[in-house]
DNA sequence: TGGTAAACTGGAACCAGTTCCAGTATGCAG
DNA sequence: CTGCATACTGGAACTGGTTCCAGTTTACCA
C-alpha cells in the first residue's frame, strides 16, 4: 500500500531518478540495475501513485464529458462512442451529468480546467458567448458534439435539414395537416440545446417552403419524455381538425405519440403517420420511421478530435457535419383518402 | 491561469496558511483579513488546483464505478441511480466500462486504489476470491450492485427467486413446455456475472420443483443481445415440439424472442407466452410481462453505502436484498387448448 | 496595570512523483 | 597511459496545496 518511490530506491540501493526511469521505460538504465529495481518493486508491491504522478506532470490522465440527461438513449449511444474511442488509451472517462440549469452553468465553469481534465467533450449543450471565451482561454482541448459555437470544433448533423427532411417526407406522402411534438422551448433556451430547436425550425421551413401557413395549434412543446409527448400528442389528436401526421423531435417522443394513437384507437400508419428523429436502438424494433443520425460515430469522432489536440494545439476548429438518412419504416403512409 | 496560493498570499500580504484557511472556510480568520484575501483571489482570478489539493489531502474526490456494457438499459438505469445519489456531493463520477475480460481483470486490479478513487461501486461483476482479498485490503470502500461476494457489502435482488417466479407464473398459466433464452454460460463465467446465471438456476428449480424433467433442448444460451436472442428463440420455436412459453433472462433478450415470434408468424400471447426480466423502460411500452426489479434504487442505494463508509470504516458488510415484483402485462396467457 | 486565555497568523514540513544537472564509471582512441 | 566521449546514476528542486506548531496580537478580568 504505502510504499513510495523512495522506499523502492532504498531497497534497490539506487537513486530516485533511476526508479523513475525504470517506471517510465527510459533507455538510460542498465539492464542489471533495471532488474534490481523491478525486484524491489515486486517485493514491496509498489505501485506508483496516480495522484502524485498527475501532480508532478500537470496532467490528469482524464477526459471529461459534459452530458445532459446522460441516460437518454441518444446520449448513451454517443457516450458509448466516446468510450469506445477511449479504450486503448490510458485516459479515464469522467462523466458530468447535467440535469439542471444550475449544474450546467457550474460544469461549464468548473470542468474545463487543466487540473481537472486533459480534454473535454461537451454533448448537446451549446456554450454561450462568455462560456466560449472561457473555454478558449482554458488550455484544455474542447470539442462539441451535437451542437456548435463559433470558435470551437464540433461534430454534429444538420438538424434543420433533418427536420425539413422528415417534414418533406410527410408532405410527399400527401399529408397536409402535419403536427409537431418537441421539447419545451423554455427548457431548450435554459440549457441552450440547439439540435432540438433546429429540428423544429426545419419543420417550419419545410412547411412554409411548401406554401403552407404556420398553424400554431399544431405545434406542441413540452418537457422531454415519452409521457409528456403522449399527452401533447393526445391534445393534437383531439383537435377539431386533427393532424394526419406528426413529426416528433426525437424517437423517445415519437414513442409517446404512438402511445397516444393507441390510447385513442388510431391505427398507425393508416390513420396517423408518425416520424421520429435519431434512430435509437428500439426504433428499428418498433418499425418507427425516423431520421437516422450516426450517434455512436459522433462520440468517437468527437473524442478523436480531442485526442488529436492533446499533442499540440492544432487548429482543429472546424465543424464536421455527419450525414443523416431518412429511414422509412412502418409508421408512415399516405393519409386516408 | 497560473496563480498559486503563494501568489495570493504575497498579494494579500498574508501567510500561506491564512489563504488556505480562507479557502476552506476556517473560522480562524478575522473578517478583515478574509476580505483582503478574497480580494487578492478575485484580482488574480485564482482558483485552487484540484490536483494539488487531491495530492495534499490524499483524496481524489472521485467515485469510480466499474460497469459491464454500460449501455445496456439495465446498467444505464443503475448508473442513473448512482449519479442521482452523487449529485449534491462534490464527488465526480468516473466510469470504467468493461466490455472484455481483459479489461475486467485490469479494472479490478487498477481501480480500487486510494490514489484513483475514494469509493467504488461495482455493477454486476462478481469479484473472485483473490479479487475480494485485494478489494478488502485496499482501503477504498467498495459496494457491489447486482452481484455479491462474501465479505463485501452488496445491493441486489434474489435472482434465483426471480427466475423461479417467472417460471412458476408460466406454469400456473398452464404451460408445460417452457423454454429459456439466456446468456452464454462461458461469457457469464469469464466475466463472473452472477445475476443472469441465477435466473437460469431459478428457472431450472421451478421446473424440477413442479416435477418436470430437465429438457436441455429447451435451454438456449448465447451472447447477450436482442439479435442473438432472436436467433436462439427461432431455434426453439422450430423444434419438433416447440415450447409454448419462453422465459428470457432479460428484457432485451425477451424483445429478441418477440421478434422471433413475429418472424415465424406466431401470435403473442395466443400462441406463445413470453416473460422477461428487469422491467426496463420500454418493457411497459411494449406490454412485456416481466420481473420488475428496482434498477435505479440499486444504484442510489449502492452509492449511499459507499458514501456512508467514507467517513470511517463502518462495518457495512451486509447484503441488501431489494424486492422484486411480477409484472403481468400482455405477453403472457394460458397455452392454446 | 499586569496576567492569561483566546483568537489569529506565518511558514516549515509534507504529500509522491518527475526533471534535470552534475557527477562517476566505462570504453576506446591516440 | 591519458584524454574524452558516452553511458549510466544520484539527488536536489519542483509541482501547489494542507497541516500544525509556534509566535503574536487582542480581549478581558482581577
Amino acid at each position: 500500500m504505502g510504499a513510495t518511490i523512495r522506499d523502492v530506491a532504498r531497497k534497490a540501493g539506487v537513486g530516485l531518478g533511476t526508479v523513475s526511469r525504470v517506471l517510465n521505460n527510459s533507455p538510460l538504465v542498465s539492464p542489471s540495475t533495471r532488474q534490481r529495481v523491478l525486484e524491489a518493486i515486486a517485493e514491496l508491491r509498489y505501485s506508483p501513485s496516480q495522484i502524485a504522478r498527475s501532480f508532478a506532470l500537470g496532467r490528469t490522465n482524464t477526459i471529461a464529458t459534459i452530458a445532459p440527461f446522460f441516460t437518454r438513449p441518444s446520449v448513451v449511444e454517443r457516450l458509448r462512442g466516446i468510450e469506445a474511442a477511449l479504450a486503448g488509451s490510458t485516459y479515464n472517462l469522467v462523466v458530468f451529468n447535467v440535469e439542471t440549469v444550475a449544474r450546467r452553468d457550474h460544469c461549464f465553469n468548473d470542468v474545463p480546467r487543466r487540473d481537472r481534465c486533459d480534454g473535454l467533450v461537451v454533448i448537446s449543450l451549446a456554450p454561450r458567448a462568455a462560456e466560449v471565451e472561457f473555454l478558449l482561454q482554458a488550455d484544455v482541448p474542447v470539442v462539441l458534439v451535437d451542437t456548435f459555437a463559433t470558435g470551437l470544433p464540433s461534430v454534429l448533423i444538420d438538424d434543420i435539414a433533418g427536420g425539413r427532411l422528415a417534414t418533406q417526407c410527410l408532405l410527399e406522402l400527401g399529408h397536409r395537416q402535419i403536427g409537431f411534438v418537441g421539447d419545451s422551448l423554455a427548457e431548450l433556451a435554459a440549457f441552450n440545446f440547439t439540435s432540438s430547436r433546429d429540428r423544429f425550425i426545419g419543420y417550419q421551413r419545410a412547411l412554409s417552403e411548401a406554401g403552407f401557413m404556420p398553424r400554431p395549434e399544431y405545434e406542441r412543446h413540452g418537457i422531454h419524455g415519452r409521457y409528456e409527448a403522449r399527452m401533447l400528442a393526445r391534445e393534437l389528436l383531439q383537435l377539431p381538425e386533427p393532424p394526419t401526421a406528426i413529426f416528433a423531435a426525437s424517437d423517445t417522443q415519437a414513442m409517446g405519440v404512438l402511445e397516444a394513437a393507441r390510447d385513442l384507437g388510431l391505427a398507425v400508419p393508416a390513420q396517423l403517420s408518425v416520424i421520429g428523429f435519431d434512430d435509437i436502438d428500439v426504433a428499428e424494433y418498433l418499425g418507427l420511421s425516423t431520421i437516422h443520425q450516426p450517434l455512436f460515430e459522433s462520440g468517437t469522432r468527437g473524442l478523436e478530435l480531442v485526442l488529436s489536440q492533446l499533442g499540440g494545439p492544432s487548429p482543429a476548429t472546424g465543424i464536421e457535419i455527419l450525414p443523416i438518412e431518412l429511414k422509412l419504416r412502418g409508421t408512415t403512409a399516405p393519409p386516408m383518402a
